[in-house]
DNA sequence: TGAAGAAAAGCACGATCGGTCGTAGCATCG
DNA sequence: CGATGCTACGACCGATCGTGCTTTTCTTCA
């Protein structure tokens, strides 16, 4: 069997640490330090596979992106178009937010909320970047299911990409602040509700 | 005059600094040598006035509370019960988040996504104190509109919070984010479609 | 006015951060 | 097999962080 060469091995295990890093304490807390020492390298060893804290910032954000489009977006999508195929997103979504390790959440969202507010940069334009992609795929989504006769014809879908996303959020944000996942109840109310507005 | 005592005074002047520098960096970028030198005292020197720099983020973040009650709350407050009443609290709320300094907006929402995934302390329980206090005077307000015959009297008022506090939250992450002001439509788009489903 | 006490300054500490550099060893390939 | 080049190392840098400790300066009030 072609085994990778021995680098790219190295440099898988240490991304997969870092999306765990990540997902534990963010990926502002993310360092050099502290990856190095959870991966079993040492600090300068880290810069042959990343040039700087932002490469790897930004490597590690791939692969998670990567993760939610094999768990989240692909299964959804094998769901018939409409509205199964938007229940299918959110109920995904909901898992996924669910399995990601306490108390972070959906890394992805944790992203989004981490870098709103950063200085412009390459790390923040892939987030932004990411951003821009699923509410454009929801927004498609949202033009199948009025194609299909099953919401209103007068429909903004950009606007329901929008509310679709708040929902989303507002269950990753109440979890990450109060801990518990009660609220998994209140969001999927909350989305049932804009799913029957949608409705003719 | 009975001028109060200086320390008094220099206190309220470093914590009305304290303030902005929050609204402009964040709570965690909240640093003795940056407020020290914004106020023009030694970083020591704010040490006369707190014991620490958990002291410093939380009477920062009361005097941000405060700012909230006088400028949202208490106008809200003045009309009368109902929806009347909610309207002007998102109303106000909207303005609030858009006279915040760029990038980061509400001041009070920065804090509650800055800290729900920090370790506990004194710091998170107070960003968590005030989240709920707001939860619980949204609720009550829905349970007048209630009480008042607009809304739906099989109306959940925790399940209105939520999704009302979703609204807002998600109109100050896509400010945020994407640095633009154009989804405070969609925000109030989504309000009037939650406060529709909410009428008899 | 002068004593007592608080406010502020000055200085230094240990830790941690991202990042550089020279070097040694090992994998890869001609 | 042997030369080359990438991988990983340890030491170290300057900056910044929160926070002590000591000393000076200024307020306050009898």
């Amino acid at each position: 069997m072609a085994t990778l060469p021995k680098s790219e091995r190295t440099k898988a295990r240490v991304l997969r640490e870092a999306l765990a890093l990540a997902g534990s304490v963010g990926f502002s807390g993310l360092t050099f330090g502290t990856l190095a020492e959870q991966a079993g390298i040492s600090k300068s060893g880290l810069f042959a596979h990343f040039e700087s804290k932002e490469d790897l910032q930004i490597q590690t954000l791939h692969l998670a992106e990567d993760m939610f489009v094999d768990r989240v977006l692909r299964p959804a999508v094998q769901e018939e178009r409409g509205a199964p195929r938007i229940r299918r997103l959110f109920d995904g979504w909901m898992d996924w937010i669910q399995s990601g390790a306490e108390p972070r959440g959906d890394i992805l969202t944790s992203a989004a909320f981490e870098f709103d507010d950063a200085p412009d940069g390459p790390m923040r334009a892939a987030v932004v970047a990411g951003h821009g992609k699923m509410q454009g795929t929801i927004e498609r989504l949202a033009r199948q299911a009025v194609e299909a006769g099953q919401f209103n014809r007068k429909l903004d879908p950009a606007q329901f990409a929008f509310e679709f996303l708040g929902v989303v959020h507002a269950h990753h944000h109440a979890r990450r602040l109060l801990r518990t996942d009660q609220h998994a109840r209140r969001a999927r109310a909350a989305f049932e509700r804009l799913l029957a507005t949608c409705m003719a």
